[in-house]
DNA sequence: AAAAGTCTGTTGTATTTACAACGGAAAAGA
DNA sequence: TCTTTTCCGTTGTAAATACAACAGACTTTT
């Protein structure tokens, strides 16, 4: 258990809390260790899940197939990152995804419960854990909210629009400088490369904006 | 105040307490009220939340102005609804997003960190509002998850399979029943409806699946 | 400096989609 | 029952997209 400590220390949910008080806090959250080798399913579609999930070693695979068979990878779950969290409430139902072991892998399972409830001891940091919990699940949301404005966009054009137009927001400028490369920028958006590369050439021509590699400049009218 | 109290009774975070509880719970929350015209902004995109947001009374719109002033409307927000709390953490930047009343409408304002913190009094049902604050937005995240699958699918005969496939997972059946009209699942997967409706009986041609109404059968094969 | 590799823009074609418009079936209302 | 309205499938056309393939610019490696 102490060896994942100082990766504890590392993740959102432990933020700005010591060793010492995390090795504490372990004890009366109830936390159990599992390893999973290469390829093993940590969870299975149809599966309940009632714990939070933590990364410890490893590497996570979060995939999905559907009722014909064909496989398609959601997410990729790195050391002390988070997962699972939100299929812990009461009515969540089972999960809907596979969670595949990329490499060989371990898991700390935490007790919802005892992290939402206030301590018979009192942990002076338990306050503090509930809102990174509550903190790390709402970036988590505003995040998706976002994509989901992008993504439900109907053409290629007003997809980058919507995007680039809240990055400048963000950046408080018309100027806007994204870390993504065309080809992430384009999965991210769902559209294809080249076809987006062609549309953002185009609004370029029309005067609507303009970049250069990774910078983008929004023009009024 | 009081005359929420039973409006808060029916909401998802105060659910199972009864109102002589939520009266004296709102007492250590720091609750404050504000009233709202029709056609006045809540929120303007740029501005910053720090509270917690439960509409009272009457009916909020949340939409978007990009940066070319296209408008679009991303959610309305119903009595008993909690909006906002995607942004009260610390590091969550301005809302991209405006609020305007849709109706005269009522809005409280919970200060959050009272209820992520352990409250001096120990009101018996404060662990109970943190865990209901907890579930309520994890639900909201696992069904974004679930629709960014969906809209993330290339054409509309993928982004129906997925939809489809989920629900028959959901109910445990190669048949399945919807609530949604053609229209709203359209919207909902972000198609055009009579493309979507070619593509559903295409893939009834093909054998894939079967439908009456709301009620669809997915086939092996 | 040369070679290998990556990233980006460009083009053409086949496929897919949006949009508008229409008719029939079913449901709701009079 | 008759009328009105809503819902759904169908079709044709214009527009947008995916896909493949390629060339130039730029990076990294050797």
């Amino acid at each position: 258990m102490k060896k994942y400590i100082s990766a504890l220390k590392r993740t959102k949910l432990f933020a700005g809390i010591g060793e010492e008080e995390i090795a504490s806090m372990l004890n009366c959250l109830n936390v159990s260790v599992k390893n999973y080798s290469k390829k093993e399913y940590v969870f299975r579609q149809g599966e309940y899940i009632r714990d939070l999930l933590l990364l410890g070693e490893g590497r996570l695979i979060i995939q999905k197939e559907d009722y014909w068979g064909n496989l398609s990878i959601l997410n990729e779950i790195c050391v002390g990152e988070m997962f699972g969290e939100a299929y812990t409430a009461p009515d969540s139902g089972a999960i809907l995804n596979d969670v595949v072991a990329a490499e060989d892998s371990t898991v700390l399972f935490f007790d919802i419960e005892k992290i939402l409830s206030v301590c018979p001891s009192a942990c002076p940091y338990h306050t503090r854990l509930v809102k990174s919990l509550f903190y790390t699940i709402s970036e988590k949301n505003r995040k998706l909210v976002q994509k989901l404005g992008y993504m439900s966009q109907r053409t290629t054009r007003e997809k980058l629009l919507s995007y680039l137009s809240d990055e400048a927001k963000k950046q408080n400028s018309n100027s806007l400088t994204i870390s993504f490369n065309r080809q992430q920028m384009a999965d991210f958006l769902s559209v294809d490369r080249s076809a987006m590369s062609n549309e953002l050439c185009k609004m370029r021509d029309e005067g609507m904006l303009d970049f250069h590699k990774n910078e983008f400049t929004l023009y009024e009218e």
